[in-house]
DNA sequence: TTGAAAGCGCTAACAC
DNA sequence: GTGTTAGCGCTTTCAA
């Protein structure tokens, strides 16, 4: 609105020298007398100048500006999730432009389009929708984490089949006869799946029937307490539950209060994800831990490498049980 | 690396047509004929073609780009605050990029500097640092959260005098007769302070002594629980603690039972915040909910403003008790 | 209804 | 050591 914003040619101007030599003292580049640095610096100090990022981005045909997109980040998994490879890309000299795709494809479809506008240098996502066409005719480095998104994009997963048996084998092991899981709807097809699959093949092999309900991610919470009361309705038997987050796990303590289960006594509960702000709120939930923070790290520097036109192997993360007293 | 992408000049000689006339299309400005509109469309299928932002930035010296400085995501209060401006922003055209200080002055420094660079159209702060000069220094529009940044920066804040009346006044009205309050380092200067003040007002019109102890949002999670438990060993007759946010209470609930405190039996605690995460995983806390959708709906509303040009004040927004259980 | 040309602010050959 | 010049890819007067 006001003045015009001082811009390197005023900076020159100002320090009667020419524009290449004040691009040189802004980018300590090539042969410079100490007395012309000083002078120029003393010009834009004088001015106030910053240089234009957009101006260079142009020119450069690279902006330092990673997309990351996820279905929100107002969870405790995506949360931490994103905290750190924000992190991990800070370190690398990259900024984060975050996108919630929040379930809704339009949203995820613009903000796609707009970052393949060469906004960003690359992409990693982690959104439930379905893969959009628009992720397989770009040749943007993207990584995704625990999605697949078409075959030529690297996923970084933790070992969901894994700890999907590490929790079904806990249950088991405290001697739990009818143990039911939540997980996902079935026609969005993530690694988590495999989580379920563990589940089902223990417990046919221990000659118990699998039973999952099906908890959308993206569900209000009021459904998901509606749904969970259902386990308790239809399966009045139930004394162990493996769900597939914490947060839902968290529901479910509540609501067996509500049905006047003691936990663990009448019921056995092992979540899944093992985020900061789950252990902090609920420290007694027993559950599989992710690596969330080496998920972030590995997934950046993947992307670094796709970035420097190397090519990269999908990854897969440990897991591990924590004990908290549910199961 | 691979082919050269397929810039304006190259659709335009596919077409057989000239740059403006391909920008027009693109734009959908100005008298074309349908023919003409037609023919530029094959060649932009064709070619897949796809513009290149950063140069439209570059000219139209916009960028459509908001920054959002904030202390971390991964945390209740921030994660649901950044997920609803973030939605708040993109229904406004805007896309986000964010930026976690973590209570690192270096850091948040440097993304400013970068920010200023022409690099966004606005910014949306509410970190904890210690306000610096930088943010003085620009007339790029601001426009702060639950913070003083500087003079001619305006808040977005809740009502945090109320909300610590709210809280002491329900621990008093339970009858505590020995209340402790947690909040900040008192060097952070917040309106989070706010909250403190209230407390001590009526403390001491009640003939209590108000005792205040001092937890850092960025302290690592083993030094507030350290803290919390010197509060139950310097006064094992507590019965009462106002804690400034959710996170601290679930800390203080959880504690408690170490020390065979049952609640609200023996203790009555109310927390600060209510956001979404916390009242799922403890929605046995009685705690001070603060508007955080219509806080991140009202500072974009104010960043708007002042991006075009407005001036704007600043604003206070009513809180709300959330009956619990725990007081 | 369409095109030529100037310019957004910066960088980097290439010359001197 | 320093300057001249030609872009980076787009938008927009102005003219035809």
């Amino acid at each position: 609105m006001a003045k015009k914003p001082v811009k390197l040619d005023d900076v020159a101007r100002e320090a009667g020298v020419s524009k290449t030599t004040v691009s040189r003292v802004l980018n300590q580049r090539g042969y410079l007398s100490e007395e012309t640095i000083a002078k120029v610096q003393r010009a834009m100090e004088k001015l106030n100048y910053r240089p234009n990022a957009i101006a260079r981005q142009l020119y450069k045909r690279e902006t330092k500006l990673v997309g990351l997109i996820f279905p929100t980040i107002d969870d405790p998994f995506f949360g931490q999730l994103e905290a750190a490879l924000e992190n991990e890309l800070y370190r690398r000299g990259y900024k984060v432009l975050m996108g919630n795709s929040q379930n809704n494809p339009a949203k995820e479809r613009s903000f796609l389009r707009q970052l393949l506008n060469r906004q960003v240098d690359g992409l990693i996502v982690g959104a439930h929708n379905q893969a959009i066409g628009e992720y397989q005719r770009t040749n943007l480095p993207i990584v995704s984490i625990e999605q697949i998104v078409s075959r030529n994009v690297p996923v970084v997963a933790s070992d969901n089949y894994n700890g999907g048996r590490l929790a079904t084998q806990r249950l088991l092991d405290d001697g739990c006869q009818h143990i039911i899981h939540t997980n996902y709807p079935e026609d969005i097809p993530t690694p988590n799946h495999e989580r379920r699959l563990a589940y089902e093949d223990l417990l046919r092999q221990h000659g118990q029937t699998p039973i999952t309900y099906h908890i959308s991610f993206d569900d209000p919470v009021e459904k998901k307490r509606a749904i969970i009361r259902q386990i308790f309705e239809d399966h009045p038997e139930v004394d162990g539950i493996f769900a597939d987050n914490d947060t839902n796990a968290g529901l479910i303590m509540n609501i067996a209060g509500e049905f006047k289960r003691l936990i663990p006594e009448d019921l056995r509960v092992v979540g899944y994800d093992g985020a900061n702000a789950t252990r902090i709120l609920l420290p007694q939930l027993t559950t599989i831990q992710q690596p969330i923070n080496q998920m972030a790290e590995t997934a950046v520097a993947m992307l670094q490498a796709r970035i420097n036109g190397e090519q990269v192997a999908s990854k897969m993360l440990p897991v591990k049980i924590i004990d908290g007293g549910t199961a």
